[in-house]
DNA sequence: ATCATCCCCTGATGGC
DNA sequence: TGCCATCAGGGGATGA
């Protein structure tokens, strides 16, 4: 489910709901995510958050002990500030009671998702530290992705939703961003010029700041931290548009497994 | 190193 | 209605 700007926006709304608050007591309703929930976690109880970073995917929230709690939303999870009185939902596996009744709440159906908690830095932490540039950022570069291609042989979409690439792009912007480079989503990496991947680092950039401007997409279970969907879906040009005419040359749409992923390009305008 | 495949889990959907 | 197969915003582990 969320790729980067589903969990961006996700950190805004924690950054508005939940910054400099503290943590009364927490709940686990359910230990077993991708990984347990830390036995440590009791730790964050009387602790203040007073820093919320995102990291591709990740949700890092630094309390005031220099401790960071590390989220991952999965393919299904969402969080929630709510006020203290509103009942849980099903799969709110760990709940945040926070210092103005209100509370965070984790929700996961799928449990692909974890939480952690660790005391070093988070960008150290053995599933961040060998992640990518981030694609907002000035260090991703058409550069970056022509000398990281080098004699690779995977598919281009396959090789720009590799965290080691570049962080973020999850399955719907991947396609999304081909289609705007016009770029065959299975077109081998090392076969891309240097041109063609400077417009696809922009249209990565494009499609995902387009994306968070809009609250991200809800195709099922995402919704931002106040439980809103977003509305980027009403934008995508491809994912999910199979067998409707292309928006540039009105050919059909098509979609192909790539990589056990649906994907979704238009054999007219990408090659 | 790189790549393809499998797997974790629940829920929605469609065919019979 | 039920039952079964398939698919779904991710990504770690494995073995070739």
């Amino acid at each position: 489910m969320p790729e980067l700007p589903e969990v961006e926006t996700t950190r805004r709304g924690l950054q508005q709901l939940t910054l400099n608050r503290t943590i009364l007591h927490i709940d686990i309703h359910q230990a077993s995510l991708r990984w347990p929930i830390p036995d440590t976690i009791g730790d964050i109880k009387n602790q203040t958050i007073s820093e919320i970073r995102r990291r591709g995917k990740y949700l890092l929230l630094q309390l005031n002990n220099d401790q960071h709690l590390i989220m991952h939303l999965g393919m299904s999870g969402s969080i929630t500030v709510l006020n203290a009185y509103e009942p849980l939902k099903k799969h709110d596996h760990f709940v945040a009671h926070l210092d103005n009744n209100t509370s965070m709440r984790f929700n996961d159906p799928r449990r692909f998702g974890c939480i952690l908690l660790t005391r070093k830095n988070p960008e150290q932490h053995a599933l961040l530290a060998s992640l990518g540039p981030e694609p907002l950022s000035d260090d991703f570069t058409g550069q970056w992705l022509k000398k990281t291609a080098n004699q690779r042989t995977v598919a281009v979409k396959n090789f720009i939703m590799n965290a080691r690439v570049v962080v973020g792009v999850g399955n719907i912007y991947a396609s999304e961003a081909l289609f705007k480079a016009g770029i065959h989503p299975k077109r081998a990496a090392s076969r891309i010029s240097l041109q063609r991947y400077h417009v696809l680092a922009n249209t990565i950039k494009d499609v995902l700041a387009e994306a968070i401007k809009a609250g991200g997409t809800t195709l099922q279970d995402f919704s931002n931290s106040e439980g809103k969907a977003g509305y980027f879906q009403q934008q995508l040009a491809v994912y999910g548009r199979d067998g409707q005419a292309c928006n540039n040359c009105q050919h059909t749409i098509k979609k192909i497994i790539i990589g056990n992923r649906s994907s979704f390009f238009c054999p007219q305008c990408q090659h």
